[in-house]
DNA sequence: GGCATGATTGTTGGA
DNA sequence: TCCAACAATCATGCC
């Protein structure tokens, strides 16, 4: 969830979700979190608060690269098991066990999806402005070259994407 | 047929 | 500083 390390979010894995049984969490305030969370992006699916697709997708932190991996175990020991619940909660489990060695790599990995992604916000970001401005002086331009212009960019885009992950 | 749900932790972004 | 949202995964159930 939002605790542990980074920013000032240990403060409440030592309060309030350290005193809370892991259970608690989940079908508590967790659960209520992932509702609202699904009912967000079912109102976006649905067309209002519509959110943008060009958004980059956040990069997945350091435990999401080890449940990556660990699917593949977990799949390859459990080949009966298909519920990502079971996996998830294996998941979890298993890094907590996880000595800070073993999770290093994994920490590096999502370091670097970080940085990469923080490239692409940038370049998103910019496009944003760029956009803004366009509205601006949508109305002196003829849409044809706005058109043109978004291609462009988007196009620029793309191709940083992609060599990102030739990286 | 298509969408929501569940279960996990870490990180981000907004208030 | 705090909290909600979101990231991946996919069988299952419901409409």
């Amino acid at each position: 969830m939002k605790v542990s390390k980074g920013k000032g979010t240990l403060v409440k894995k030592d309060t309030k979700e350290a005193l809370k049984p892991a259970e608690d969490r989940r079908i508590g305030k967790r659960k209520a979190a992932i509702k609202a969370d699904k009912s967000s992006k079912q109102k976006a699916k649905k067309g209002k608060l519509v959110k943008d697709p060009n958004k980059p997708k956040r990069p997945p932190s350091a435990f999401f690269v080890f449940l990556e991996e660990f699917r593949k175990t977990f799949k390859k020991e459990n080949p009966t098991v298909k519920a990502v619940s079971a996996v998830g909660k294996a998941g979890g489990e298993k890094w907590k066990s996880l000595s800070e060695a073993e999770k290093a790599p994994y920490e590096a990995k999502a370091a670097k999806r970080k940085s990469e992604y923080e490239k692409v916000m940038n370049a998103y970001n910019k496009k944003q402005e760029s956009m803004a401005d366009d509205a601006d002086e949508e109305s002196d331009r003829s849409k044809s070259e706005i058109n043109d212009e978004d291609d462009e960019s988007v196009q620029d885009e793309e191709e940083d994407e992609e060599d990102e992950d030739d990286d």
